[in-house]
DNA sequence: TAATTCGCTAGACCGA
DNA sequence: TCGGTCTAGCGAA
């Protein structure tokens, strides 16, 4: 590899001589962190991708790899009762390895403290090369010695230890004949990434033919399109010559042009590249003889949990779908099914039009409609390079907080994040990282859930004139006012013992704790960044930036709690998820009996929020209320007026023993904008008609208080079905296969669609999000059930979405209006009911 | 395997 | 034909 690097004299000792050549200073933008093993000197050496220039440097900026040689790989063993010197001499003493024997390159004393523990001094072990720690922690371990932070890959190691953040600027002073790094600091300056980062996006098709293995089939067209969204290509060969499609010999050259396109790029966009495309032509490179490399290696396709992934060396590859994905979960968005259409829709508000294969293939043959293809093509990598763009600026940010590369941040379930960023801060506070837990405490973890949040049954009916209170951020505040953290957990202070949880665990008082240390840093720097953002004009790249910063503070904080109680977290701790919770609903009740002293009428809480009914109060009356019981709360704690509304509606449940449903509301503001919570209209498993229905009866009930109008509404909904003239669209019923189809226990209407639609030969994988409408062919429910594209418009069983969707979705709003369900089939009289007087 | 618990509801199945 | 129990999915916070 780099030969740069043998040019390095060494001493007797192993270690680098003190440099003779000068240093030079530069400042660039680091885009990866990795490793290499030199053979020669038997060593794993870091090595960083870094792109030149002081503002990222224009389009060609020079980018290399740096290598720093000092770095040695490490984990920390605990001393023990012993001394930290006997411990080093022992394990100095150790001749390691089995075939190839090997010692341990340094041990030395630390001032870290293992987690939970009062012995001082954790010995730091470090090692030639990365293989000698593998071996290590095993032989250690066996020996008896407690061994921290082993299980750390090395590129990571580096830049958590060094708390550099990718994606960002970096100040480098290095040896220039070598790229030997002397020393490296992140840098504040704020990365644009329309000026600082080259991005190209791109998307294959590929010829559908009888075999469905990656790479059997040709790839037929290419596109790429570059940051501006403006410099696409489109790419092809044997076709037919049309305008914006450039035409090349063979499928080899059109390898060949993206692979040239590529390497230009800091960033590599695709959507779901992760799955496809990269695996894609790197099977077809193979099978042609040719290559594919980006930045000199070929994409690696590795697996992160269940799913894969394309990693590339350097560069960075952003695959567009796992963005959409992260958002998803975290609740940004909120779409059905994320291919690429939907998505270019309901992010983008543009209309894409969806091509089949088949007509690709066709298009590609004998050049029908291959302008539509070209199109079609190009659009891909428009919308996955649109999508990289918008979100760029978020995971840039959760990559300064966690010190982690641009591929890791987009990929990372929020729980890594949180423990990225404590692993990094914890040795800051004096701290050697608590371990994973093991499959067996994992177990028992899972087999003690923690008791969570309190839910007040709401008062059944309609309403008017609502103030919704809210805490901000309730968790994490409660976790910065108590002072709530593992290692504070229960200390020895007797004065500590009034800060008590309801749960009766207390919490140090004399001492900051970890995570309130942390997560109070960033509540303090979120509040700063949203007054300054309120200040920005909305739409500049300045505001796009502080917006992202306090948005990623805000899933990390959101996210503290969770992790606390997540059972593979290494600093899990069920005594602090716990006490959190306590605390919390300790605080949700003595709002509610507060509010209550002070003559307010409570119709619900959850959680965090409380609805109060004001009746002839006012909204100063609110608000000093709130007040009120603000100078009572804790450190950061606050309540906020969410807001206030008109009219609001709660229901019956509609099973089991009764009772009022609590998680399912509707309310609307004083502009007459609906809010509804819960209820089937936000639900994607049921079918439009009825959703539909519920949001217009809903409409109708709180804007002009009509349920005569409703129940005609829900009539003439009712006729339609029986006409049988409703399309399937508004019929399907959308749900997600969770697991295969054979390891079902129940059988179920999904389940048994999918099953007719693969001995179809439809291919269904867990996933899939599957849309299905009830026919009229069949007995169960389940028998009826079949995937909407096999369905014939017309083919559904009236009867069951009307008894089924459309009624239940309509009724328990109906019978607070005094309607019954015969009312609403057989047209009963009912009228002029005016709810409001 | 990939933050948590609380809560609602559907549909299959079983026994009376 | 009913009510209870079970599995399953999804939303609120």
């Amino acid at each position: 590899m780099p030969k740069a690097v043998s040019e390095h004299k060494k001493n007797s000792k192993g270690e680098k001589e003190p440099v003779k050549g000068k240093v030079e200073m530069k400042k660039g933008l680091l885009l990866d962190a990795s490793y290499f093993d030199d053979e020669e000197k038997g060593k794993s050496i870091i090595k960083l991708f870094i792109k030149i220039g002081k503002k990222g440097g224009k389009k060609n900026a020079p980018r290399r790899w740096f290598f720093d040689s000092e770095f040695r790989p490490h984990f920390f063993v605990l001393s023990g009762k012993a001394n930290a010197e006997k411990t080093i001499k022992e394990l100095e003493g150790l001749e390691l390895g089995d075939e190839e024997k090997f010692r341990i390159f340094r041990a030395e004393k630390t001032s870290l403290r293992a987690w939970g523990r009062n012995e001082t001094n954790a010995v730091k072990v470090s090692f030639d090369k990365v293989s000698h720690l593998v071996q290590a922690r095993k032989l250690l371990k066996d020996l008896g010695f407690e061994i921290f932070e082993y299980d750390v890959p090395f590129g990571k190691r580096y830049l958590l230890d060094k708390r550099l953040n990718p994606c960002g600027f970096v100040d480098i002073e290095f040896e220039p004949a070598s790229n030997e790094i002397k020393k490296i600091t992140p840098s504040n300056e704020i990365v644009e990434p329309m000026r600082d980062i080259e991005a190209i996006a791109f998307d294959l098709e590929t010829y559908c033919g009888k075999k469905f293995a990656i790479g059997a089939e040709p790839i037929i067209m290419a596109s790429m399109a570059d940051m501006r969204e403006e410099l696409g290509r489109v790419i092809s060969y044997k076709t037919k010559k049309v305008k914006g499609l450039e035409l090349v010999e063979s499928e080899e050259k059109v390898i060949n042009e993206i692979e040239k396109g590529l390497n230009e790029a800091d960033l590599i966009v695709t959507y779901n590249g992760d799955n496809f495309d990269f695996h894609y032509v790197k099977e077809r490179a193979k099978k042609l003889g040719a290559e594919f490399k980006i930045n000199g290696v070929e994409p690696r396709i590795i697996r992160k949990g269940l799913d894969n992934a394309a990693k590339l060396s350097g560069v960075q590859h952003i695959d567009s779908y796992q963005i959409m994905r992260f958002l998803q979960r975290t609740g940004a968005i909120h779409i059905v099914k994320l291919d690429i259409e939907n998505v270019s829709e309901k992010v983008f508000g543009e209309k894409k039009e969806k091509v089949y294969p088949l007509e690709l293939n066709e298009a590609w043959e004998n050049g029908k409609g291959l302008e539509r293809m070209v199109d079609y093509n190009l659009k891909d990598s428009i919308v996955a390079m649109k999508i990289a763009k918008e979100y760029l600026p978020l995971f840039m940010e959760i990559s300064k907080l966690t010190s982690q590369t641009l591929f890791d941040t987009t990929r990372s379930a929020t729980s890594s994040m949180v423990e990225d960023l404590l692993m990094k801060e914890a040795h800051h506070k004096g701290f050697v990282a608590p371990n994973k837990p093991n499959e067996f405490e994992v177990r028992e973890r899972i087999e003690n859930p923690i008791k969570g949040a309190f839910v007040k049954e709401p008062l059944v009916g309609l309403h008017e004139n609502i103030a919704v209170l809210d805490f901000a951020s309730l968790y994490p505040s409660i976790i910065v006012s108590h002072n709530i953290s593992p290692e504070t957990l229960n200390c020895e202070h007797e004065e500590c013992k009034k800060n008590v949880s309801p749960d009766g665990t207390w919490f140090c008082k004399k001492e900051k704790g970890l995570f309130p240390e942390v997560l109070g840093g960033l509540v303090t720097e979120r509040i700063k960044l949203k007054r300054e953002y309120g200040r920005k004009k909305a739409g500049g790249e300045e505001a796009k930036v502080l917006f992202s910063s306090q948005w990623a503070l805000k899933i990390v904080l959101n996210s503290a709690y969770g992790y606390l109680a997540y059972p593979r977290a290494r600093w899990y701790s069920r005594e602090c998820a716990s006490a959190i919770t306590a605390w919390a609903r300790n605080y949700i009740h003595e709002t509610i009996r507060k509010a209550g002293e002070a003559d307010f009428e409570v119709l619900y809480t959850d959680t965090d929020s409380t609805f109060l009914l004001m009746k002839r109060k006012t909204k100063r009356d609110v608000e000093e209320f709130v007040e009120k019981i603000n100078k009572e709360l804790p450190g950061n704690m606050e309540l906020e007026v969410d807001g206030y509304y008109r009219r609001g509606i709660f229901v019956t449940r509609r099973k089991k023993e009764g009772g009022v449903a609590k998680k399912r509301y509707a309310l609307m503001d004083e502009k007459g904008n609906l809010k509804i919570v819960g209820f089937e209209y936000v639900r994607r498993d049921w079918c439009n008609i009825a959703k539909e229905t519920q949001r217009t009866v809903i409409d109708m009930v709180l804007h002009e208080g009509d349920s005569s109008k409703a129940a005609d509404y829900v009539r003439k909904v009712i006729k339609d079905l029986k006409s049988g003239k409703v399309p399937k669209k508004e019929l399907a019923i959308i749900t997600m296969l969770k697991r295969k189809v054979d390891s079902y226990d129940a059988k179920e209407p999904h389940v048994s669609a999918a099953k007719k639609a693969i001995a179809q030969g439809t291919e269904i994988e867990v996933g899939t999000i599957l849309s299905y409408v009830i026919t009229k062919n069949g007995k169960s429910i389940s028998d009826r059930a079949e995937l909407e594209e096999f369905v014939e418009e017309g083919n559904y069983d009236a009867d069951y979405y009307i008894q089924n969707q459309v009624l239940p979705a309509v009724i328990k709003i109906m019978e607070e209006l005094g309607y019954s369900k015969e009312d609403l089939i057989h047209g009963g009289k009912q009228t002029g009911l005016n709810t409001w007087g």
